[in-house]
DNA sequence: CGTCTGGTTGATCTAGATCAACAGGAGTGG
DNA sequence: CCACTCCTGTTGATCTAGATCAACCAGACG
């Protein structure tokens, strides 16, 4: 068992925690380390399956899926670049909570359980980092299940596509600002918890009223103040 | 500024460990500390406040409420005897992310930030408490999110009731189990993220449908496979 | 060319919201 | 004691956001 006195480990821990440390730039360190490429639709891992250990995303986006007991799914949140997968199962050595579904093309960093094993409890920054993490990941959560309870489907979805533009390097148009929609339609809805067709009738609708130019995945938003708009007032 | 060599916060930080420990039946301990009394309606604290220390919830419930740019508000959570509460906020030195409000009559435990100060740094097993808490608190949230992305109204309150079937210790009667609702309708409502007409309608038909029997705050329910049942499928 | 997948549109249905009225305590004050 | 108000909960009438089911269309790809 891999021990932090054995001088190969420490190296590779003090590794590891540069690798998951808060600055999101990072990446590029990382790209000497071997990395696979996972295509989407792909699953990282699967709700229910024993932790093989803790993903580090590189690039692309992944979708965090979960099933119930009648087989409905849902997507709970998305992963982006710098997000690390699996770490709370890994903590609780217990089978992992959702699905990791690759949503498009990513390039992911994988850490295997053997070689974290009992690392939690031995350095205090690993588990520093992780209580880092899970507190992002609260805040993340928290705020979508407040829109949920509260907001109605168009703010929710406008939600979307403004982080969507903050998560890529927006280029901005002579008209406006253009963002790319890197999911489909039926990936949004079930991040929103709604149905394609509410999606493609909103979407219309939002086109009509001209504040928001949807052409197939490209947007294009005049004002960004117009993502932020009206919402409903309960 | 308080410090780990400190005997008497050494003491006091060993103390507060025990406090945060796992096991929730450990509340009997706190009896010897001081403890506030909060009435329902009364706040812990309030959503935006500088954050003033963690409260370690001794019983009674207390609801963590979000308010958004609107001013519409949802209740994220609940928590109960033996949660801790506002530990976010502290270790990310950040203000509080939700209004903590409770709903019943509550003794809670107060430990102000000054004592805390550098500690979660310098204590590891502190951290990890603190990480443990965390993970909790996803598995709950993310929990409640999925349910409100694919459940209705109807398997969701159920499920509510479930959770203070568990909560309580349930006593059984002749015809079931019973249960006290320690909710009014419209804080059960804002758990879930309806209005309490539909709450009121919901424990009407579900009453008239005979799978539980409903008389004010009190609940009857034959067999608790009633409140799991039914649900819809996607 | 046929088949598939992703997206759109139409017709209809329904869960739940909204608005308004009202009923039963629990105080509170005369 | 009654009258008054406040607060919680219930009920009714109506409205609407979004689901459902079905058809259809365009592009990708064998």
């Amino acid at each position: 068992m891999a021990s932090i006195a054995d001088p190969a480990t420490a190296v590779w821990a003090s590794g590891l925690l540069e690798l998951l440390s808060d600055e999101r730039d990072r990446v590029a360190t990382a790209e000497l380390l071997r990395v696979s490429v996972i295509e989407p639709g792909q699953s990282l891992f699967r709700q229910g399956d024993d932790c093989k250990g803790v993903y580090w995303l590189l690039s692309g986006l992944v979708g965090l899926r979960r099933f119930d007991a009648q087989g409905n799914s849902a997507l709970l949140r998305l992963q982006r670049a710098g997000d690390v997968l699996g770490y709370r199962a890994l903590v609780e050595k217990c089978p992992y909570y959702n699905t990791a579904e690759a949503m498009t093309p990513c390039r992911v960093f994988f850490v295997p359980a053997s070689r974290l094993e009992g690392l939690v409890e031995r350095n205090p920054l690993l588990g520093q980092k992780f209580l880092k993490l899970a507190l992002w990941d609260i805040a993340d959560i928290e705020t979508k299940c407040a829109a949920l309870l509260t907001a109605g489907l168009k703010s929710r979805f406008l939600e979307l596509i403004m982080m969507f533009y903050k998560n890529s390097n927006s280029k901005s148009e002579d008209r406006g600002i253009l963002i790319d929609l890197p999911l489909q339609r039926k990936d949004m809805a079930a991040l929103l918890g709604a149905t394609p067709e509410s999606i493609s009738r909103l979407i219309n609708k939002l086109d009509g009223e001209g504040r928001v130019r949807f052409d197939g995945r490209r947007v294009v938003v005049p004002n960004l103040d117009c993502l932020i708009g009206e919402q409903a007032v309960h």
